[in-house]
DNA sequence: CCAATCTCAGTTAGACTGAGATCC
DNA sequence: CGGATCTCAGTCGAACTGAGATTG
C-alpha cells in the first residue's frame, strides 16, 4: 500500500479561528479522523464497522431480526441485507425464517462469529486507544460522557 | 418538504454499551446530526457549509490563491473549484489570475460576499445552538476543548 | 525536465429513498 | 384490506484519486 497523500490536510495552524471553534466542524473533522483509523484497524482482519457492530449486537442481545438489529446499531435496514449476507457467507451468522412470523428472519452468532468477535474487539480498542492518544483516561470519560449526551438528545423522537 | 423517517434512527436504549461508550462511533453519530443540522440552518439561505467556510477564510485571511483556501479550510483543491465557481456566479467572491504567477488565481471576497457573511454568521450560530442545546456554557467549551486537541494530534504531518 | 496550480472526470463509502414481494 | 418485513435498485452529498493543461 503506497498510502500517499500529499493534499488537502487542513494546516491546523492557518484555519480561521471562527472555524477552528465551531464545535460541528471539530466534530465533523474528529468523526472522519475517527473512521480512518477504525476502518484501518477493522481491515486488518478485513472486516467493517457495520459488521463489527452488527456481531456485538448479536452477542449483547442474543438473536434477533434483522428490525431489530437495524434498530440496534443505527445501520439502514436497508444496509443489513448486505451486511448480513457478507456475515453469513463467512459463517459468522447464521439467518433462518422465524417459524413463528414468516416475514422475519432470525439471525443468530455462529461459534465462528464468536471468535472472530474477540479478534475484532481488541482491534477495536486498539483503535479507540490511537484517536484519543492526546487525552487522558478522565478527558476520555469526559469526551464520551459529553458525546452520548448529544447523541441521545438528537435521537430521542 | 414531508420530511419523513420512519427508518434506522438507532433507538438510543437498545444500542449495546460497548457500542454506546465507543468514542468513534459516538463522533460519528454527532457529527451526523451536526451535518444535518447546519446544513438545515445554512439551506435557509440557500448557502452550503464549504461556502460557509471558504467565505470566513476570505474575511479572516484575505484574499488568497486556491490551494491557500484548500490548505485553510480543508476542502479537497477539487471540490474547491467547484465552490468557487458557485460563490463568483453569484457575486460573493472574485476569481483572477495572479498577474506574479500565473499559474494561481486570486480569490477575493466582494461587497455582497461580507453581506453574505454577516447573514450566514448568524444561521452558523443558531445551528451549533440547537446542536449543543443540552449542554452547559462550560460544558460546551469542555467540548471544542476535546476535539480541538484530537483534531490537532490527528492533522499533523 | 521537474514542480506547482487549477480543472475535470471518475470513484468510493456511507446514508438514504422507493418500490416490489411476502406474510400477518 | 392495512401494516410489517425483507430485499433490491438507485440516489445523494462528502471526500477522494488521477490525469491533463498551463505556467514557473
Amino acid at each position: 500500500m503506497p498510502e500517499r497523500d500529499r493534499h488537502a490536510r487542513a494546516d491546523p495552524a492557518a484555519v480561521p479561528p471562527r472555524l477552528r471553534s465551531l464545535a460541528s466542524r471539530l466534530l465533523g473533522r474528529s468523526a472522519g479522523h475517527a473512521d480512518r483509523i477504525s476502518n484501518a484497524h477493522l481491515a486488518a482482519a478485513g472486516a467493517t464497522r457495520w459488521q463489527y457492530a452488527t456481531l456485538v449486537t448479536l452477542r449483547d442481545g442474543g438473536p434477533a431480526s434483522q428490525a431489530a438489529l437495524s434498530d440496534r446499531t443505527g445501520i439502514h435496514r436497508s444496509d443489513m441485507v448486505a451486511v448480513l449476507g457478507e456475515l453469513t457467507e463467512t459463517g459468522h451468522a447464521r439467518r433462518v425464517p422465524d417459524p413463528a412470523d414468516r416475514r422475519r428472519n432470525i439471525v443468530t452468532l455462529t461459534e465462528a462469529g464468536q471468535a472472530r468477535l474477540g479478534v475484532l474487539d481488541h482491534l477495536v480498542d486498539q483503535a479507540q486507544d490511537e484517536l484519543l492518544t492526546p487525552l487522558s483516561a478522565a478527558e476520555r470519560g469526559e469526551l464520551v460522557r459529553l458525546l452520548q449526551r448529544l447523541d441521545e438528545h438528537h435521537s430521542a423522537r
